[in-house]
DNA sequence: AATTTTCTTGCACGCGAGTGCATGAAATGG
DNA sequence: CCATTTCATGCACTCGCGTGCAAGAAAATT
């Protein structure tokens, strides 16, 4: 299969080979592609019309190598079981390309691998390393710091204890706010708490916010709350159908508000499939995420949206040098049918 | 915050460093690192004992730029709606990390963006291209072949036409004759496919295996097919919904073959919801993939399972400089109450 | 003990491009 | 028309490591 031009090199057309098309130095090509550019017109237009010709196309890892700035960053994900993921991926995959950046994704396999997962990023030289996951300790501080250590860190749609890392995510207790506004405008009565794994230096503040502005508002007893194991809906449907099954059914919850939409989405189930009675009618439900599925009929859950584009271009701000403090953004109240 | 050793250097550690402290040269470092391994089992732990003091790390950027192998490949996708997607790149990412292999993410926008895609993948030097998409058309080829090339393209999860690129995939005809063999077992007569996009080079061979085993298993009219114009959920509910309406309600169909499990799960609400129906009662429901919602008592979908973990490791076997050939891998039909 | 074979090690060169500095050319001022 | 500033361009050096080859050391052979 010919080439629609004469294409000196079938392999590997380099900025020397431009040069010598353009009859310039190196040098210029690589002007030429920077926009301060002290190059003059002229040149400029004999080295791009060598750069068509050539279809020449700069390497990335070259430049990388030289310059010690790689536009990659990493994307470390623990949970694949969440669909929410899905949509933070796009988010970040896409604004971050706009932004000129390319992304390492990197399956964490637990909470020990965070460490290995973070050298493995550092060996790429990435800009800065995104934590997407949902458990990680502080020995990937250690690592962080560590030989060839990874620029930045930042936590992303988690809230970060730790000093050294960036934090990005949505205003967590604001959010509970409007959730428990609503539950009590609704009239619930007896809610209770699901919610996933007690992790340490990283965590969600949904739960803390909920019992406090609870207590606020409506004092009385503390309402239950359930730890799961994990994020999965099957974690969310046996864990809530073990407590309300453990319960008298004149003391079930109305309102059983969640962690997350996944987590929901199992409440739901264990409520319809596993107890037999009705949302939100016997027992209400919110979720927080708006995953797409959560604005099903089959569920049509109450829930919270996170403002991932908006994370994700201060993520790019972070990256370009901008602030270097954790961020909390607004997000967006979805009331549905469930709760 | 002091480490533990001394750490000479507190920024980058080379080969060098290396090779100085263990008393020997860099590029005996070098061999030590390699498993073929010209070298004494003495120089060797000399080291191994001074990378460890040095916290030394390999930098990949360099190793790539040197030798022409990255061990890098781009996943370029394009649907992010569906949550298949999500099972693919976890296995993927699982299993090419294993394999030694990085992942790029590479957030393709359209039909028209997969050759800036792969440019953009290309300029990293990866091993390989992976598409996980619906849409790309022959264009791509253009791509793939053009200057700094990329030297594999791979499409996971469809088939394709293209001599130039190696397909992964499940067998879709085995699958497909499994689902029919199972909906003339239990009776029903009057099904319609509901097909995604009718795309060009590439394609899954769902609805023609359909359409050609229940013509050759019950004969009469060929089924209806709707195509949808894109893989989501809100377009199944919409697409089957308004065929649903436009029919008699005495030539309704009694079962929908959907070609994923987001379409199903969309034809689903549709005929509960949008219609007020039953499934299975009034009109079956089967999918494909087997998403993790799909075995949700919420739908409790009839599908067919994907071999994707196997799908993985072949990859890994193409990367390897294995087969040539494309491959096509058996799943697993999952009988559920939907169909 | 001399020689051949095998193993081990060192080294020049290249991968492709970015950075700072020095030189040449063009533009400005007197 | 010469002196001075500004701009444009070229060049050495570097980033960290891989590859092939040649020299050196050790082991095996006669």
């Amino acid at each position: 299969m010919e080439e629609h031009d004469a294409q000196p090199d079938p392999q590997t057309v380099t900025a020397d080979d431009v040069a010598t098309r353009a009859g310039v130095s190196r040098w210029t090509v690589a002007r030429a592609f920077k926009k301060d550019g002290s190059i003059s017109e002229k040149s400029r237009k004999k080295v791009m019309q060598a750069v068509e010709e050539l279809g020449y196309v700069p390497d990335l890892l070259a430049a990388s190598l030289a310059s010690d700035r790689s536009n990659l960053v990493a994307l470390l994900v623990d949970d694949f079981d969440n669909p929410h993921k899905l949509v933070m991926l796009e988010r970040l995959t896409r604004i971050l390309r706009a932004a000129g950046c390319g992304t390492l994704l990197v399956n964490m396999l637990g909470e020990d691998d965070a460490p290995d997962a973070l050298l493995l990023a550092s060996q790429r030289r990435v800009d800065a390393a995104v934590l997407i996951g949902t458990q990680f300790n502080d020995s990937i501080r250690q690592t962080a710091l560590g030989a060839r250590r990874v620029k930045k860190l930042i936590v992303f749609a988690r809230a970060s204890a730790s000093p050294d890392t960036i934090s990005i995510g949505c205003d967590d207790v604001e959010a509970m706010g409007e959730i428990t506004r609503h539950i009590i405008a609704r009239g619930y009565q007896r809610p209770m708490f699901l919610a996933g794994p007690d992790t340490e230096s990283t965590r969600l503040m949904r739960k803390e916010a909920f019992l406090r502005l609870w207590a606020e508002s409506k004092g009385g007893p503390a309402p239950d709350v359930v730890h799961l194991p994990r994020y999965a809906q099957t974690d969310g449907y046996n864990g809530l159908l073990a407590y309300l099954k453990s319960r008298p059914s004149a003391a079930l919850p109305d309102v059983v508000i969640c962690e997350n939409d996944v987590l929901a989405l199992g409440a739901i189930d264990a409520i319809r499939h596993g107890m037999g009675l009705r949302v939100p009618q016997d027992i209400a439900v919110t979720g927080f995420d708006d995953i797409p599925i959560a604005a099903s009929p089959a569920y049509d859950l109450t829930t919270y949206r996170q403002p991932i584009t908006q994370m994700a271009h201060a993520l790019v701000k972070v990256l370009d040098g901008g602030s270097r403090a954790d961020l909390v953004l607004p997000g967006q109240f979805i009331a549905r049918s469930s709760g």
